[in-house]
DNA sequence: AATTCGCCCTGTCGGC
DNA sequence: TGCCGACAGGGCGAAT
């Protein structure tokens, strides 16, 4: 799913459900889900303690307790909801069989793909599911988080004061490589994925293709610019629902409906009614318009 | 040092 | 109906 405005929202959802609030105990049920520790030493580790905060890194979603702090990566399929001992819970996941969209908004009970659950007071729950498995969790002490090698890789906070110009245009001058590859990599600009790279490239009118070191100083203003407002853009409209992503409450976010690239290969361009192709671009697939964002 | 390429998974869809 | 390949919001580690 479930790129920075889809964590971001997801954090914001949860937050004020789980903050304060004690983990009695942790029901891990597909061990290989947590990435730097055993079982027995994640489960011990998080059994009493108390959570203090949330907060964000690029896509990683950070629950902050005394004296560790839980990381959750969501992948492609991952979801974190919330559920409440006193709503009822809307059964298990259906897929629609016009949209592929998942039916079953609300909290819904654990099934073959939850993979953990994190037992609050008076039966409230935080749960972990992830179809597809390619999402992680990690503990780590508070002082190790950003010397962890995943976090170290991470590049500038888009939506962060930080983002300057200046400190964007320092982040990226020695790169070099298609930009495409180079805003998925996340070691410049930490947070967009396939679908909001598409969507900021498509604003700022470059090819996916295009080499970083060929690009004009106007270029790199637009796509200075152009970062934060799709991002922005999606957090407003609460993340962009294709298939899972949900947040902690199960609603679906309403970006999907406002998308100007992703997913609209063959249909005409919003700008210049030009069809839109889809090519593959560090083997993943790109969608841009062919008069608007030149590759020369 | 910087790219690229498998690979990790389950599920859905379209073609034959 | 079924089988098979392609594809899906991502990231890591090995190979080049």
């Amino acid at each position: 799913m479930p790129e920075l405005p889809e964590v971001e929202f997801l954090r914001r959802s949860l937050d004020p459900h789980i903050k304060g609030r004690v983990i009695q105990s942790v029901d891990l049920r597909l061990a290989k889900q947590v990435r730097n520790l055993g079982a027995a030493e994640f489960c011990r580790r998080l059994t009493g303690q108390r959570i203090l905060s949330t907060s964000r890194r690029g896509k990683y979603l950070l629950i902050h307790l005394k004296g560790e702090v839980l990381v959750v990566h969501l992948g492609m399929s991952g979801q974190v909801s919330f559920w409440d001992h006193k709503k009822k819970g809307s059964g298990g996941f259906s897929v629609h069989p016009v949209t592929g969209l998942q039916r079953a908004v609300g909290q819904h009970e654990p099934d073959k793909h939850t993979h953990a659950l994190f037992l609050l007071d008076h039966g409230d729950r935080i749960q972990y599911r992830d179809i597809r498995q390619f999402g992680r969790l990690l503990l780590l002490k508070p002082t190790a988080v950003d010397s962890f090698p995943t976090f170290a890789r991470l590049g500038l906070e888009p939506l962060g004061r930080g983002f300057s110009y200046a400190a964007f245009r320092r982040a990226m001058q020695e790169k070099k490589g298609m930009a495409k590859a180079l805003l998925l990599s996340q070691s410049t600009v930490a947070g967009l994925g396939n679908i909001y790279a598409d969507e900021a490239l498509f604003r700022a009118r470059i090819h996916p293709k295009r080499r970083m070191e060929t690009l004009s100083e106007d270029r790199w203003k637009a796509l200075h610019k152009a970062i934060p407002e799709v991002l922005r853009q999606g957090l407003k409209n609460r993340g962009t629902t294709l298939m899972d992503y949900r947040s902690a409450e199960g609603a679906m976010g309403s970006n999907q409906e406002r998308l100007l690239a992703y997913g609209r290969a063959g249909l005409p361009c919003k700008r210049c009614k030009t069809v839109l192709v889809k090519i593959q671009v560090s083997q993943r697939s790109s969608v841009f318009c062919p008069a608007c964002q030149p590759l020369g």
